[in-house]
RNA sequence: UGGGGGAUAGUUUAGUGGUAGAACUACGGAUUCUGACUCCGUCAGCCUAGGUUCGAAUCCUGGUCCCCCAGCCA
């Protein structure tokens, strides 16, 4: 591995290099500021990765901040199950932390903020905010409460906090420009009045909560966080993030740095969208594998090591396509899995859509046994013994009465090898009354035994098998892509663009017997097939898998194309 | 309408004044007891118009196109 071409460091890199050069900072510190409100998707594991590639590169340390500050929307079992995914990612972080553990902190400067006369309550109602907070291209209007007297403030936010207004009546807003460009400057609310639900931290202990911008900087300077890395459309609240910093004359200011985010093609990301997948039931809960979260690409198969893959593959830029990043397209995700699949995995044999096959000349009762490579990719994985029979179950689509042109699989009076055992040759068809194909008889040639023919004549394909009298009975779980539109929505609701095919669910299949036992989220590669996992929904009476993702298909190609 | 940001093959991404390179995709081929893996090859790109320079993706000027912002969400 000498040869191993680093990949190039991102504009953060550089930027971050240049603050530790010039002593602007003397370590580097970073936080991944998940809102405990929603499962983690790929997009989060993303910015997660970011953060803690920084730190690491730069000998720091990357903390997990939970921004909770809006107890409407947050909840304990978030909190749990991002701190599992980051963990299942396999991130070290130094400290978790939470927003809500400085509440104190963050008051005592929003009174600091009032004595400068910097701060002040605002008693219009939602709508008037709203209203004289101006336009695009027109300048706001000040607050009939903007030059309350501090004393006034002082006591009407005290109050504010102990509950003794309702909800919506007043904020606590900073004195800076209405008239300001950026919308995010026009004297920003700091806090809110919110009674209901009781904060899962705080409990009920305060009625009044930060606003993000009011939050995100200073909690990023009491941690001691350098670099401040988020997703681009902050940019224009960092005027604002170092507004408050300045203004609060906090030392060793953290610096802010944007970078685009990730979508992906035939995927949504938006937290509303998934929701509405989810509640709606096209598909079937946040863990469904067709979901582009955390918990349902780990149950779908996917690894860590190639989501860590991808994101790198992907890189770090400002490239602003799409809803504020750029749209990497699946195939990239799912060469990744492949690469590590392909090098971990061991592979088995696995009918799908059996058809059963009766090998004429095969002794009636007898059973051999075959040694298969459990991954031709790694010697140190070994062999296992497959046993053989008269009776084998072979793909249906490994058989065509009438072949289209390519087709080197088995046909009437053409022969196959059967991995690992014998040449096979399809004598006979049998049907049923209406006509369905519903038997092979076939022969196989003794002196192939191995797979090789004594006489040295080939054959064109290699197809898999399973003894009918050994094989293990599952269901298997037929993945495909979400969304039919590399981009849905791209014309009209996003709905409409589901793939009516993107679950498709199997009841007959047959394994191979060293199948048996195997564990819930143990992957393997069903031969020819693709790689599948045990699904959870799995139980000692029946297994369950789940495709991850399917081998690279020549053949799928060529029929595609109208070959087949 | 104001503010902020972005533009290099189909998709991502290097290149920072000196021959535009990579990965994924697509296509073709070699190999193969997985139509997999591996290997080889092909197609294909600097948003645009000027300027500076011996030389521009890179520097300057003017356009064009795309994304984000008017939550008491983050």
């Amino acid at each position: 591995m000498t040869d191993e071409t680093p990949k190039p460091p991102s504009f953060i890199h550089t930027a971050v290099a240049e603050d530790l050069h010039n002593g602007r900072f003397s370590h580097v510190r970073t936080r991944l500021p998940p809102e405990p409100n929603g499962y983690l998707h790929i997009g989060h594991s993303r910015a997660f990765l970011i953060d803690e590639k920084i730190a690491k590169d730069f000998g720091g340390k990357v903390d997990l901040r939970f921004d909770d500050t809006n107890p409407t929307k947050e909840e304990t079992e978030f909190v749990e199950a991002i701190q599992d995914d980051v963990k299942w990612l396999g991130i070290q972080v130094d400290r978790v932390l939470y927003a809500s553990d400085y509440f104190q902190l963050l008051y005592d400067w929003a009174i600091k903020m009032i004595h400068m006369g910097k701060a002040y309550v605002d008693d219009q109602t939602p709508d008037e905010v709203s209203k004289n907070r101006g336009s695009w291209g027109e300048p706001g209007k000040n607050s009939p409460y903007r030059e309350r007297s501090v004393a006034e403030n002082l006591d009407l936010l005290e109050r504010m906090k102990k509950g003794e207004f309702p909800d919506g009546s007043r904020v606590l807003r900073a004195k800076i420009d209405m008239a300001h460009g950026n919308m995010n400057m026009r004297d920003p609310i700091l806090y809110r009045i919110i009674h209901e639900p009781d904060h899962h931290r705080t409990g009920n202990e305060w009625c009044i909560y930060p606003m993000y911008d009011w939050a995100q900087g200073q909690n990023d300077a009491m941690h001691g966080v350098t670099h401040s890395l988020c997703s681009i459309e902050y940019e224009d609240h960092r005027p604002l993030y170092d507004w408050f910093l300045q203004t609060l004359e906090i030392p060793n200011p953290p610096r802010q740095i944007e970078f685009g985010r990730l979508n992906l093609t035939y995927t949504v990301m938006s937290k509303r969208k998934l929701r509405r997948l989810v509640e709606e039931n096209y598909v079937n809960g946040w863990n469904d594998p067709r979901m582009p979260t955390l918990r349902a690409m780990k149950r779908r198969g996917y690894t860590p090591a190639a989501i860590r893959d991808f994101i790198d593959r992907v890189g770090i830029s400002k490239t602003i396509n799409s809803s504020s990043g750029v749209t990497v397209d699946v195939s990239l995700l799912e060469a990744c899995v492949r690469d590590d699949l392909n090098k971990k995995v061991e592979r088995r044999m696995a009918v799908l859509n059996p058809l059963k096959v009766v090998i004429e000349n095969y002794p009636e009762g007898q059973v051999e046994e075959f040694s298969a490579i459990n991954n031709p990719e790694d010697p140190a994985a070994g062999t296992r013994r497959v046993p053989f029979s008269r009776v084998l179950y072979i793909e249906q689509d490994d058989f065509r009465e009438n072949p289209p042109p390519k087709y080197f699989r088995l046909t009437p009076g053409g022969e196959v090898r059967l991995r690992y055992a014998y040449f096979l040759k399809c004598e006979r068809v049998i049907k049923d009354e209406s006509g369905n194909l519903i038997e092979l008889r076939c022969t196989y040639d003794p002196n192939s035994r191995g797979g090789n023919a004594a006489d040295g004549r080939k054959v064109k394909a290699t197809i898999h098998w399973v003894s009918a009298q050994h094989a293990v009975p599952a269901s298997v779980r037929l993945y495909d892509r979400l969304f039919s539109n590399p981009n849905p929505e791209s014309n009209g609701d996003f709905i409409a663009d589901l793939n009516p095919n993107s679950l498709k669910q199997l009841e007959n299949c047959q394994l191979e017997p060293s199948l048996a036992h195997a564990k819930v989220e143990e992957s393997f590669q069903f031969e020819r097939l693709g790689y599948f996992c045990v699904d959870s929904d799995s139980n000692s009476e029946r297994l369950i898998f789940n495709r991850t993702v399917t081998l690279k298909d020549e053949w799928a190609k060529i029929v595609q194309q109208g070959g087949g």
